[in-house]
DNA sequence: GATACGTGGGC
DNA sequence: TGCCCAAGTAT
């Protein structure tokens, strides 16, 4: 079977989106905030807060000197916002224990507050180009459909890493090519609903496609109902407390209409937990 | 390994 | 309309 890097190439070179982090020189610490707001979060909602963090915050020592309440204010509505405080956490650690430049190793990067498997490899290959195996959940669907012939990825496993890297190319400029073109051929192209097989440049060699597009076998896991949610009740305290900030909140002002109180008292709770919220006497506040 | 974790857009 | 999905990570 051919191997998928040199038709990704030669479509990346053409079809590739034009986004900030693809810029020339747009540097280490770009990539790596924007790999942050990039976990889970679309890309064109993240475009305008990215472009806006960065002119606040232009280096790892900019932000771990503001206080971590203006980072989850400033992270406003792009979701999970402990993102936005492990953000904060990693520029304290980059600036204490990496003088303040963005590490290019992969295990000193992973040893950061909120990087994963993902994140790591992001960034050494797309701010510092070097050569290793970059897999999220597009790429996981790409293998999926175009070596596997299965509609959709299993779990996400370590051994996703290893087959990944298998269709990497030595030449290490190349195999960053090939990292960012299976993400961008899995976000426009074989996308998880109604995928443009006419458009894509593996369709003669996909497996999917040779077998007659099978069905997934099993169901991926429905997501959590999010309407009445714990989750949602954290997300509407956290909401109070970032439009009111600096300001702190009385207790007592915190969704005081919210149809669950004890729901409500245990989102507060969950938020303290996580370090997302203070609590003094009986102001609610962000972490200072 | 399963689960919790926001928010909003697309169909 | 309601469901599915989105450049994951930590526990």
């Amino acid at each position: 079977m051919p191997g998928l890097a040199a038709p990704l190439i030669a479509w990346y070179r053409d079809a590739a989106r034009d986004l900030p982090w693809r810029r020339e020189g747009f540097g280490a610490w770009g990539t790596l905030v924007s790999e942050f707001m990039l976990q889970q979060t679309p890309v064109n909602r993240v475009i305008p807060h990215l472009e806006a963090w960065l002119e606040r915050w232009p280096t790892p020592s900019d932000l771990a000197a503001s206080p971590p309440a203006e980072a989850v204010t400033r992270w406003a509505n792009l979701g999970y916002p402990r993102r936005a405080l492990w953000l904060h956490r990693a520029a304290v650690e980059i600036r204490d224990r990496h003088d303040g430049v963005v590490p290019r190793d992969v295990d000193a990067l992973l040893a950061l507050t909120g990087i994963g498997d993902y994140t790591a490899r992001a960034v050494a290959v797309f701010a510092y180009g070097d050569r290793h195996p970059v897999v999220d959940t597009n790429t996981r669907r790409v293998l999926a459909r175009a070596v596997e012939g299965r509609a959709q990825p299993g779990p996400p496993h370590r051994r996703d890493l290893e087959r990944m890297d298998a269709e990497l190319p030595a030449d290490i400029a190349e195999a960053a090519i090939v990292n960012a073109a299976a993400m961008e051929l899995g976000a426009i192209i074989c996308t998880a609903r109604s995928p443009k097989c006419d458009a894509c440049p593996l369709a003669a060699q996909c497996a999917w496609r040779a077998a007659g597009y099978p069905a997934s076998e099993d169901r991926r896991r429905k997501q959590a109902t999010y309407e009445g949610s714990d989750r949602q009740a954290r997300g509407a305290v956290l909401k109070t407390l970032r439009e009111a900030a600096p300001t702190p909140v009385p207790l007592f002002a915190v969704l005081p209409d919210w149809p669950d109180a004890t729901q409500r008292d245990r989102a507060i709770d969950s938020l303290i937990s996580d370090g997302l919220v203070e609590a003094e006497d009986d102001l609610l506040h962000l972490p200072r």
